[in-house]
RNA sequence: CGGGGUGUGGCGCAGUCUGGUAGCGCGCCAGUUUUGGGUACUGGAUGUCGUAGGUUCGAAUCCUAUCACCCCGACCA
């Protein structure tokens, strides 16, 4: 492809509304265009970026015996009122209605379409395993969409499916999905690990995230060097507080303090003199419009997929919902404006962190404003439904596998596979027969890829001050000549020669025959990151040389004419092969 | 949804506080110049100042409403 034609709008400067490296360079370098909010117009370059990530997935997927189908972008709300989400998914499920008023939706992920397909299609348990997969389009109203390709609300992912007869037969599936993930992200030149992770609205009770490291990621991963166990935050295990109070403790009276404006535990620790780990912080969920209130340690966070899974577990409160409080509830529910709440006096249940047991003589809000108690204790001063851990582990935690201590990393989640069991084969009634006649569901695994997150994330690992570095797998062009002066005809023509040969060798290469400034060349190849370089100008001609620079390391090699198409072609190789 | 911020030629910004002829840099067009890390110069085109109301002799500027985008939080296979 010519420079000349090949429509790359790049630009000098960063734009205003970017703030993330990847989005800020991936507008800068032409590849993609904010449409609306969370959603985005591909450019050539863009899209051949994309093309690039879907092929090396599709490859892999079919080594991995998935079979690659196309299932629609509109969906009818009649599957998904039969798997309960109609309800369930909430406000990320965009949703329509066609000229008839009949309910539709935008496709956010295809667990009703393909569990439907094979209710009706998979006839025996002879077929099994059947795994499908397609390349689509997904649509989520997400309550924030942010930096650029990271998190859209129209963005493309590779999802799979597989249907098993039994537990065996879908964790086997499940471990030839993992493998393949693993060459995927290897292939894709990827920094990753796969960690543990919460299984979230999607249900099932086995899943792994694949998470690109990167210090602008989104999720917060809990590593440990010494098992080698990882997981998402969420869901690492840690050594819990196990001590119970001491009982020859003395239980102080609780006492009434005037702290004005002292909201924070920040504040409070100023106020009191003292160290966040005296101080009980209490925060008021709403699990499907009832309250439940939380204690934990000042300097802790509180999990709410544990308190989740805790409710549901050991109490009657129901929780298919479950949020914070809004500032407004909080204060009703109280009688105080935030930064006052405490547990002492409150009509709802209030579930208490492991971490808060031992405490004695603790600091709390007063559920007044204004107002904070010192010398609180649980059992005198109220009375807890229940200890649990609650808390999101943080630096300084002991890994529960090893005993040591977990190292913190952020992460880019580009894949995720989840073990379903029949949750959805349930709910749709997709059962068959098994050897002994007994009809049952089947067991299900799904497994999804951010195709365009992918792209992003490369670039949040791959750059530097100059521009995007692709690694070769995902680069638009492999290889772009510079002809650095373009009035000087041996150097157009050594170019033009060049070129017809790489493209004749089946080489994917861009010419910059653009009539600009060798400067110019120089920024525009750098800024979209094509991997290999050949600057072909005047004073290496004369010597029968042109220049070949590898764009990841800058290092510059002078190449004699006759070698350079072999050369480039080697290198091209080799990185694919990597 | 809560908090904060920004909307001014294609892009990046100044001007708004204190109302009085809409500016700068980049880019674009024409030309001269230069030619291996975003050349220098000359001339030129491009704006309902996000939108709608209001106040005023007069509004980019003040007031009200509204929309869009960005950040933090909530949320998130």
């Amino acid at each position: 492809m010519r420079l000349s034609t090949l429509f790359v709008p790049t630009r000098k400067e960063d734009p205003a509304d970017a703030e993330v490296i990847s989005h800020k360079l991936l507008l800068r370098a032409g590849y993609i265009r904010m449409t609306a909010r969370g959603v985005y117009s591909f450019l050539p370059l863009g899209w051949r970026s994309v093309r690039k990530v879907e092929q090396i997935i599709r490859e892999e997927m079919d080594r991995a015996g998935a079979q690659e189908v196309r299932m629609p972008t509109m969906q009818p709300a009649e599957l998904w009122q039969e798997s309960g989400r109609w309800a369930a998914y909430g406000s990320d499920l965009f949703r329509f209605k066609d000229r008839k008023s009949a309910d539709f939706a935008l496709g956010p992920t295809h667990e009703e379409v393909v569990t439907d397909i094979a209710r009706h299609d998979i006839a025996s348990y002879k077929q099994l395993p059947v795994m499908l997969y397609q390349m689509q389009t997904k649509f989520r109203d997400e309550p924030r969409p942010r930096f650029g390709l990271m998190r859209g609300r129209e963005f493309i992912m590779k999802d799979a499916y597989s249907f098993d007869l039994d537990e065996a037969g879908a964790k086997k599936s499940y471990a030839i999905m993992r493998a393949a993930y693993e060459r995927i992200f290897s292939r894709f030149g990827f920094e990753y690990r796969a960690v543990e992770a919460d299984t979230g609205n999607i249900g099932g009770d086995l899943s792994h995230e694949f998470q690109v490291l990167a210090e602008t990621g989104e999720d917060l991963i809990a590593s440990c060097p010494e098992s080698g166990y990882a997981a998402n935050v969420e869901k690492a295990e840690i050594v819990l507080e196990t001590a119970d109070r001491d009982p020859g403790a003395e239980l102080l009276d609780k006492e009434m303090i005037e702290t004005p404006k002292v909201r924070t535990i920040a504040d409070v620790c100023d106020f009191f003199e003292c160290s966040p780990t005296e101080v009980v912080k209490t925060l008021i969920f709403i699990a499907d419009g009832q309250p439940v209130a939380v204690c934990m340690r000042g300097d802790h966070t509180v999990n709410d997929v544990k308190l989740k899974a805790y409710l549901e577990e050991h109490t009657e409160i129901s929780c298919n919902e479950l949020e914070l409080a809004s500032e407004e509830e909080t204060g009703k529910l109280t009688k105080a404006p935030v930064g006052f709440a405490g547990p002492v006096g409150l009509e709802f249940p209030v579930i208490v962190d492991l971490s808060v047991k031992p405490m004695v003589n603790f600091i709390v809000g007063a559920n007044k404003k204004n107002m904070h108690f010192k010398n609180v204790n649980w059992g005198k001063d109220f009375t807890p439904v229940g200890f649990t851990d609650l808390r999101m582990p943080q630096p300084g935690d002991i890994c529960a596998r090893s005993g040591k201590p977990y190292e913190f990393v952020r992460g880019i989640e580009v894949g995720h596979i989840f073990y379903l069991g029949n949750k959805y084969t349930k709910a749709l009634n997709a059962s068959l027969q098994g050897e002994d006649g007994k009809l049952k569901p089947m067991e299900m695994g799904c497994y999804g890829i951010g195709v365009t997150r992918i792209v992003a994330a490369s670039v949040e690992q791959n750059h530097d001050d100059n521009g995007i570095i692709w690694p070769m797998a995902i680069a638009p062009y492999h290889v772009v000549i510079l002809p650095l002066q373009m009035k000087n005809e041996d150097v157009v023509k050594c170019a033009e020669d060049l070129y017809a040969e790489l493209q004749a060798a089946g080489c994917e290469v861009l010419l910059d025959d653009r009539d600009l400034r060798a400067g110019n060349k120089f920024k525009d190849a750098d800024l979209i990151g094509i991997p290999l370089h050949v600057n072909i100008g005047s004073r290496g001609l004369k010597g029968g040389n042109v220049e070949f620079k590898v764009r990841a390391t800058g290092e510059v090699e002078e190449i004699a004419l006759d070698q350079i198409k072999d050369h480039v072609l080697g290198q091209i190789k080799a990185a694919l092969n990597k």
